[in-house]
DNA sequence: GTGAATGTTCATTTTGAATTGAACTGGCAA
DNA sequence: TTGCCAGTTCAATTCAAAATGAACATTCAC
């Protein structure tokens, strides 16, 4: 059930607002993060003025729940800033659009850590390779596993090509 | 309910099999492709011998449409190879293990969708943006726009980098 | 302090993607 | 021709991720 503003409205988006929606929620999904992150990413990517958690609520029709971690993720990428208004409790939020720090936060949040956790598990695979006797049987595992670890290290080594290259 | 051969019983996959599905698993998963795929993969990728489809449906206990399903999946990609052998109907398939024809299928099939269905969104948001008249909102959408623009280009030519620096 | 406003957490529900499996297609063999 | 084998398709089911919303913090205002 979409929430409503206390007199039961709600301000419908203009078209420049959903079809910057859209363009963000598809742009997360292909990151594999969910579509609420990129509706909040893309409403806030389009206003001029900051917005509020509650505001995201109101406009996008979607629960406090859902804004409250979709900005949670977005603050971890470095993707939102929050500003704070002397005097007024609520805090406000305006998209960061920088490629450069954006880039560097998916990698830093969603990159590293598979690779790291991929790495873990070729480490594994190699000791279950190494328990392997048969010469000829260990030689065709081993080709596979050296492989992998090749694969590895040049994921490792495109992270800051390519954030050489979309940074700035 | 998982498929068995003709006798009732099924052949359990070895620890090397089991680490090399698990990291290929994850591996799809992070491109945004399901499950099953990486373990056929990852089981492809750790044989000796080509498998068939009803081999892998044994040896993974998956359903024959998964298996075709994902093997379909891994064809587009490039990342399998076909072998016709003579005089027997069933085919067999083996894992495509070089970087470089699998970063160009996974570029090819997966990214460059994703990036044209990004730009024709881009360009309908311009057009709304060109509708808007009053001259200080408008200069706000349009920096917008460049910059979602100026985004899409280098996506576009990030991947020619990736593939170089990928490939061999 | 107390109450109201803001935001978070998390058990439950919803939704959509992945998987199943049964029906189907096409081709080969006898 | 008939029957069988290998593989495909797709409607129905299952399952995991996302979203909800109510209960729970926290903080400010008075």
């Amino acid at each position: 059930m979409p929430e409503l503003k206390e007199d039961g409205t709600r301000d419908a988006l203009t078209e420049i607002e959903r079809r910057s929606i859209a363009i963000f929620v598809d742009g997360v999904r292909v990151l594999g993060l969910p579509g609420s992150v990129g509706e909040i990413y893309g409403l806030l990517f389009v206003s001029r003025e900051p917005l509020s958690l509650d505001d995201l609520v109101q406009r996008l029709g979607i629960s406090k729940g859902s804004a409250s971690q979709g900005l949670r993720t977005l603050k971890s990428l470095g993707a939102v800033r929050e500003l704070e208004v002397v005097g007024v409790r609520r805090t406000y939020f305006e998209a960061a659009a920088e490629l450069k720090p954006l880039v560097g936060g998916f990698i830093r949040e969603q990159v590293r850590p598979h690779l790291e956790s991929g790495e873990t598990k070729v480490m594994a695979l190699q000791e279950a390779v190494n328990r392997e006797t048969d010469p000829a049987v260990r030689g065709f595992f081993d080709e596979r596993v050296e492989r992998l670890e090749n694969w590895m290290r040049r994921g490792r080594m495109v992270l800051p090509i390519l954030q050489k290259f979309l940074g700035q």
